[in-house]
DNA sequence: TTCAAATTGCTAGTTTAGCTAGCGATATCC
DNA sequence: GGATATCGCTAGCTAAACTAGCAATTTGAA
């Protein structure tokens, strides 16, 4: 059988070598939040909701039980199951909205987010220290690369 | 709350916008499996574990179930029902070992690498046209940059 | 060489976390 | 003002993980 990603200029060997990377970092990444997951005693569904919140916390943004719904790709059943699973952990508070009765909004606690970045941030400083080995430059290629990929594989 | 990822110098910015694309790019990748997930009608494990198998293929590997439940971070008793789903879906083979009896290979089947790459397919593409706007050099230095996170977050 | 310990993949039974269907409360649109 | 849509929830079902433990086989130490 012939390798579908098989190469013959050095561009093609080039990407070929971007594309094994990428699969190597792809995996690794989902270790590093199977290892958080394990650290923080969560499943791997309610981790990914932890860190959906704090990223739209970081921006400013409120948080609704259906988006969470959607960012999970999960049913707004399963979602308030989470959301249970979360909120007897300590990890996040439903409030009520604002202006919509029938809606909440799901807020993080300090502790969950003390927890969070403690076990994130031994991680965090790994990456920080492989990315300071690289020029501003460098880093700005990288991440307008891995940008480009992200809206090619998932324009939303 | 200070943002544990705030910046200072422009390479601390460069460093964050990076952090930043690997976060979006991770679920941009995530997302990707979850598509193919569906299209292939399998769940997500399934679909790593054929994954898997594909990439040690490439490398002229054999596989046995223990090394499939290793790569997983599951049990061998569930590993045991996830190669029932793949053999009963015509994915997969389990064979005897050449040598130790008590072991099996799993071996892909010619329908299954054949579908795989025909779901996969649109995707390498488009991945490939993304990298396909960079130089070799910078490939090579996205590449090193991937490498080098996998290396630190997965020693193994 | 022999026999205890370890390893492999499996079965059985349990638990977790998803799903669909559908409900009451509220909001929105003619 | 009344039909229709949306929000988060409950109830009940199912898929896929888990632990415990087994027979067959291999490995390693006396």
């Amino acid at each position: 059988m012939t390798q579908p990603w098989s190469a013959q200029t050095p561009h093609d060997r080039a990407v070929m070598e971007v594309l094994h990377a990428i699969r190597a970092f792809t995996d690794a990444m989902d270790r590093m939040h199977g290892g958080m997951k394990d650290d923080m005693d969560m499943n791997a569904t309610d981790l990914a909701a932890l860190r959906m919140l704090i990223v739209r916390e970081g921006r400013g943004e409120a948080v609704s039980p259906h988006q969470v719904a959607d960012h999970l790709r999960i049913s707004t059943a399963s979602t308030t199951k989470l959301l249970d699973r979360l909120t007897a952990s300590g990890h996040i508070e439903r409030r009520p909205h604002p202006s919509d009765r029938r809606a909440r909004v799901v807020v993080l606690t300090d502790e969950s987010r003390a927890t969070f970045f403690r076990h994130f941030g031994e991680r965090l400083g790994q990456m920080r220290s492989v990315a300071d080995r690289y020029s501003d430059d460098e880093l700005a290629v990288i991440a307008r690369f891995l940008s480009g990929m992200s809206e090619t594989l998932d324009p939303r």
